[in-house]
DNA sequence: TTGCTTGCAAAGGGTTTGCATAGGA
DNA sequence: TCCTATGCAAACCCTTTGCAAGCAA
């Protein structure tokens, strides 16, 4: 666990939008300057190997999550901004995912797709 | 319609792999040899938009099916093969999912991952 | 020293885009 | 003719990688 490493870790464990890997990159650098794009990649590939963070694959650019947690998101298609869901995690999902496909199921995610509330906003205001 | 979106379309609905923008290209080109990437993306694109196609953007690389009913897919992170689910979908994710997050929800993903009963043979025959 | 991590910069690879041309209404 | 879609190639952008230097054990 590297100085880099740590502010990484610290930084993404800060907010609670789910940066993109340059978006983390501007916030680290306030504290290490010299940080490079490369390992921010780097550790960001490492921390979620280990499962301490989360990868979310989306359309567009990769984001990350402090909280590996399996927890569900939800993504803004137009301003792409994403948000952790309070919702139960559906019980027995991967066991029927593996019974229907033949895979063994090692995880799953799930991501909903809308207009979040300031591009509602934004919307209505224009269509007036 | 034009001829090239329609024989595109057309090999999308022939194979039951969900295959990225380049593999479909492949097999686009026995029959228009002509066609480009370009093309291919652009109308993918339209496709997708339309909502005649699905557009998976999962981890790597885009992924297109030509199922566009809701269903569900288990993607191998050995090899990349991405599979149907037969699977009942979740009934009112999409209405519990706006509940908890103030979003106007448009549509969801559920995708596993796994390692398919190919690769799983592979790793067994590598262990002995 | 030894081995891993960094910074830097270049390469990589999938996707998008500009533009002149072709084809259909 | 007018307009849209195409082919071609270059541009784009995010991400990965090679390598020499730095740091810790």
């Amino acid at each position: 666990m590297t100085m880099q490493r740590r502010v990484i870790l610290e930084e993404l464990a800060k907010v609670t939008s789910h940066p993109t890997a340059d978006q983390l990159y501007q916030l680290v650098r306030r504290q290490l300057p010299r940080i490079s794009l490369g390992t921010v990649y780097r550790n960001l590939d490492i921390l979620s190997q280990t499962g301490m963070i989360l990868r979310l694959d989306g359309e567009g650019q990769r984001r990350f999550d402090a909280n590996a947690n399996n927890h569900y998101h939800i993504c803004c298609t137009l301003c792409g901004r994403t948000d952790d869901l309070q919702m139960k995690l559906i019980p027995k999902l991967e066991q029927n995912a593996a019974k229907a496909g033949g895979y063994q199921v090692t995880g799953h995610q799930l991501e909903f797709q809308g207009i979040c509330p300031a591009c509602l906003a934004k919307a209505d205001s224009q269509a007036e």
